[in-house]
DNA sequence: CGCGGGATTGAGCCGAATCAATGCAGGTGG
DNA sequence: CCACCTGCATTGATTCGGCTCAATCCCGCG
């Protein structure tokens, strides 16, 4: 093969590459803020962009992970899986989260498009290389490495200790709290709020460990309650965010 | 006061810090190994034992954390608590292990001494800067931290979908394991392995989200199906080990 | 309009929690 | 040395929360 239409070929990868980069709207808040122009370059030269569908398998338990990537949209499951078909969701991914788990032969879990999702993922050696010998990069991965382990260690308690009213209660509240974040970043803690919900009830029982029904069956003890009230089945509207947090910690 | 008399006490004090890393029995294993000598020089002016008593607290949640460490000898409980004093075991650290969250003002869980507890402490801010001055302890701390959150995600598989039985029979499976590995290299998987556990049965239930009474019931049981045998109430003698697996996977 | 997939609701069951009693060892003081 | 306590573990009886199974509902869609 001519060497000149393949050096032509990679300038022009690159060049979109490095386009995408400037112009990618994650980039700030993702892994590739920690680094400057000149490294971006070097991310830029082994990225590339994917799509999958909803409910497509992006990683699987035990197959040797040969990518990571930076989700550009929509949002991803890490799930597992017991011999008999029992799932657990281990954690969800959103947009510029980073996804994949460096160091290791073989991924420890599935990762699942949970909605339509677009990744810019890296060659895993050529990435791994990169982490070593950018220390930027490197801390920043370890400080998100460490916020989800808090995350994954507030759900074991939620697991181990909650009753279901306050598991459901609690995750209503996570998204809440993240919705309020994102749409005003002023408002107080008693402000309503409402968002539509990502997942299906079944989705949310395996992330919660709990079965479809009594996630409903929660949902509409909350909404007898008056903490909740409901559009439809997936867009939910809390009124008093306070209230919600207080049935995230006890029954009552 | 005297600033010869302050200069020569601190020479001392890191005559000794020194003496302690280049004789310390966990050096190699703990994250102390990924640096070379003169900087360890540097972190062991930085650092100082300390002894904890079984059952006392080591960090609290929510309080600023001013430290990190190195456990030397022992093991650490890191739990969560709800308001109304359910518990959750989210992690245990062993010797050798790093201990505490960087990068964070407050900790977001208790640790407390598990045994008879030696530490090797580091001073928090410094600690923080020494990571990232120093992209090689940067790297071993992300590995240790990708490690905790696979073990965290196992759990949370355990905590939401798997029975009482199977809960213990894994935790048993785990240890073994482990002892497995530490007493003999190259024994066979089926072969008989003991070994003391080194939580009593109100921690395995904080740690399995069960009670004292279902641990308790669940270990009779699997003694009684002649997977496990008991000698008191702390040692455990496993006759086969696949038999272990299979039962931590399968109510059977 | 009928169909199909997800969500809700109901009836009954089962596994783990709760409450309570007993057992068992180690330590203390008479 | 034994009686007695105290803390932990085991065992039993009962309760209760969440699961299972099954019917119904709801809504978008061909």
């Amino acid at each position: 093969m001519s060497s000149c239409l393949e050096s032509a070929r990679k300038a022009k990868v690159e060049m979109i590459n490095e386009l995408a980069c400037s112009h990618c709207d994650v980039r700030h808040r993702a892994l590739c803020g920690a680094l400057g122009d000149e490294e971006i370059h070097l991310l830029s030269q082994i990225s590339h962009r994917r799509h999958f569908d909803p409910g497509e398998q992006i990683i699987g338990e035990g197959e040797p992970a040969e990518f990571f990537a930076v989700i550009l949209s929509g949002f991803i499951k890490l799930t597992k899986l017991l011999a008999d078909g029992r799932q657990q969701i281990v954690g969800l991914q959103f947009s510029s989260d980073f996804i994949g788990r460096p160091f290791t032969e073989t991924s420890p879990f599935f990762a699942e498009a949970g909605s339509a999702v677009e990744l810019c993922c890296f060659d895993a050696k050529r990435f791994e290389a990169l982490v070593k010998s950018h220390p930027t990069l490197g801390q920043r991965l370890l400080e998100g490495t460490l916020d989800e382990l808090d995350a994954a260690r507030n759900w074991m308690l939620l697991l181990g200790r909650k009753t279901a009213v306050e598991r459901v209660a609690s995750l209503l509240h996570l998204i809440a709290d993240r919705a309020r974040r994102v749409s005003c970043a002023r408002c107080g803690p008693h402000d309503m709020v409402s968002f539509d919900l990502p997942l299906s009830r079944a989705e949310i029982g395996d992330y919660l460990g709990l079965t479809i029904e009594t996630v409903s069956r929660q949902m509409t003890s909350l909404k007898r309650r008056g903490v909740i009230a409901l559009e439809g089945s997936r867009r939910i509207v809390v009124s008093d965010v306070t209230q919600l947090a207080a049935a995230s910690e006890q029954a009552a």
